[in-house]
DNA sequence: TTTTCACTTTAGAATTATTATAAACTAGTA
DNA sequence: TACTAGTTTATAATAATTCTAAAGTGAAAA
């Protein structure tokens, strides 16, 4: 994934391209895997890569209009840190409680045979599977 | 459910059936249905319905006490408060973020016929199926 | 029954994660 | 180039939770 393409994808969305949202984009994106982070340990991350310092509101600001875009999608975890992560597919997660440490699982790889149906007036947005390790 | 099992229940685990322990054991546990709650919503619940006031650090304390001891349990759910469940047995959840509402789904209810093996050393401690609700 | 002491409660301070504020800055358009 | 709405920033504010240390208490021992 080229910096055009960073570019393209912010814009594609309605973010205006500016520098810091184009280094945390170019950070989290340009990827093989997909990446598990908060925005506390994303600051750290960035203050370390990157010269420039970006202010955590900042952080908190592109994380919640990259999520808003679609660009990120917000996990499910126990605790009192909110988790992010760059697959925005439907998929499901293990989490390691030992090492905090969240693992996409393909949404291929479940299978749910049987759940029940929505109560009242409701409907099934989605459904998370999430799979708790221990060692 | 009558208080001397309320009693039991705390001395049982090793807790010492304080009067804050016992009121808010009876609040939690003397119920048909099982009860889902925050920290904050069992504050404002019990400053409601008790005449003495049980101080919010105690709430915290015993709320976690109950916890460790195997009466709660904790439920995931993406937002900044923890909620806490009266049911403490295997079992799933629909969330309803209309109105941050969470109600029980019976583990047998939910099959599932496939879902990967746990990465390199690690096993599964338990699988938790969350169904999240629309309009 | 009284004493004793580890466990518990409490109010308030401290901490942590997150959001709000408002002034300075800037990308994109005119 | 100048303008403007959108963005960044430092800092303050808020919210949930944990910590602290002093006072209180259940229950075992004397």
């Amino acid at each position: 994934m080229k910096k055009i393409n960073i570019l393209e994808k912010l814009r594609s969305t309605g973010l205006r391209p500016t520098k810091q949202r184009v280094e945390i984009a170019k950070f989290l994106f340009e990827r093989e895997k997909t990446f598990h982070f908060t925005v506390e340990s994303l600051n750290k991350l960035l203050s370390k890569k990157i010269n420039s310092k970006i202010a955590l509101a900042t952080i908190y600001n592109t994380v919640h209009a990259f999520k808003s875009a679609g660009h990120l999608s917000e996990v499910e975890v126990r605790g009192n840190k909110t988790y992010f992560d760059t697959n925005v597919s439907n998929h499901h997660h293990f989490y390691d409680s030992e090492t905090s440490e969240l693992i996409d699982i393909d949404a291929n790889d479940v299978v749910i045979q049987k759940f029940p149906k929505a109560p009242n007036g409701k409907k099934i947005k989605n459904i998370e599977v999430f799979i708790n390790l221990k060692n």
